[in-house]
DNA sequence: CAAATTTAGTTCGTGTTAGAACCAAAGTCA
DNA sequence: TGACTTTGGTTCTAACACGAACTAAATTTG
């Protein structure tokens, strides 16, 4: 290791930044009544016919044992609904209800929205310099977890 | 809101680096035995000589309910202890135990050789480019919480 | 085809999280 | 000094997180 662990500082910028971007998108998503896992399910089945549970928390990086409870409490406010899978026994299909297409419709442009305000007069140059940033951080720790 | 959204992609970026590098500290915490949470607070609270429950939330950035629950098990570990204030009947001091300082000197070197593993060949220029990128992402969502 | 293995989801236990209500000790102020 | 307000911590509730154990339905293999 090395002796400055000079590390550190990038690490902690990097955490630092990222909750205080969460800190701000969730207190929108709370004010809309919903929790971020359940913002993040809406959105993500948003616009689709539906997605097996295994691909929903593939895509949300919600684990399997979590997003059953998550599901149960979205299904329960009757904003997505389980059909069965036509060729797969196991598998269950999980899609919005017409109430949660219009959840969808109502919070995401609004969340959008909200977000969007952070970035005014943000020109192009500076969201690529930060995905670049980004995406070769993420691999720094990608590349250990293979 | 601009009308293509070009934030998320950054957006996007920033969750993915982010929960990559969880993943992977995380990993190495658990296989220690502990939570993040708990880990974070034997990291705050070594080399000092403890601090109050309201310093250590501020540093560690985890709400004082929730603190509450995460001290009380590391107490009941036998890591960390609680003890009065002198001058403020309100105030306790907590700070780790010898025993809660055995584990910082065995578990942070630890946790910093296996995150410094990350960065062999880094050269400093890349964690000052990363360190910009991110300080400025943050003014971004800060700028709008005040 | 039947046994062994894999896969999809649920359940369970322990721990974390935020926020609100609460209590007691300080501090403020008229 | 006594009432009012603020501050430090705990408790409570609802929800999320992860991993392990579990059930049932495929799939693979001998």
């Amino acid at each position: 290791m090395s002796q400055t662990a000079e590390f550190l500082p990038t690490i902690q910028a990097l955490v630092q930044c990222y909750q205080t971007f969460e800190a701000y998108s969730a207190a929108h998503i709370r004010e809309m009544g919903l929790t971020p896992p359940q913002f993040d399910i809406i959105a993500t089945l948003g616009n689709t016919s539906g997605m097996t549970a295994t691909e929903l928390g593939d895509r949300t990086l919600i684990t399997k044992g979590t997003l059953t409870g998550v599901v149960d409490r979205l299904a329960a406010r009757g904003w997505v609904e389980r059909v069965a899978h036509e060729s797969d026994g196991r598998s269950q299909i999980i899609r919005l209800t017409q109430s949660g297409e219009a959840l969808f419709a109502r919070v995401f442009p609004a969340h959008l929205a909200y977000m969007d305000a952070c970035f005014t007069g943000v020109p192009a140059a500076g969201h690529a310099r930060w995905q670049t940033a980004l995406r070769a951080l993420q691999q720094i720790f990608k590349k250990e977890t293979v």
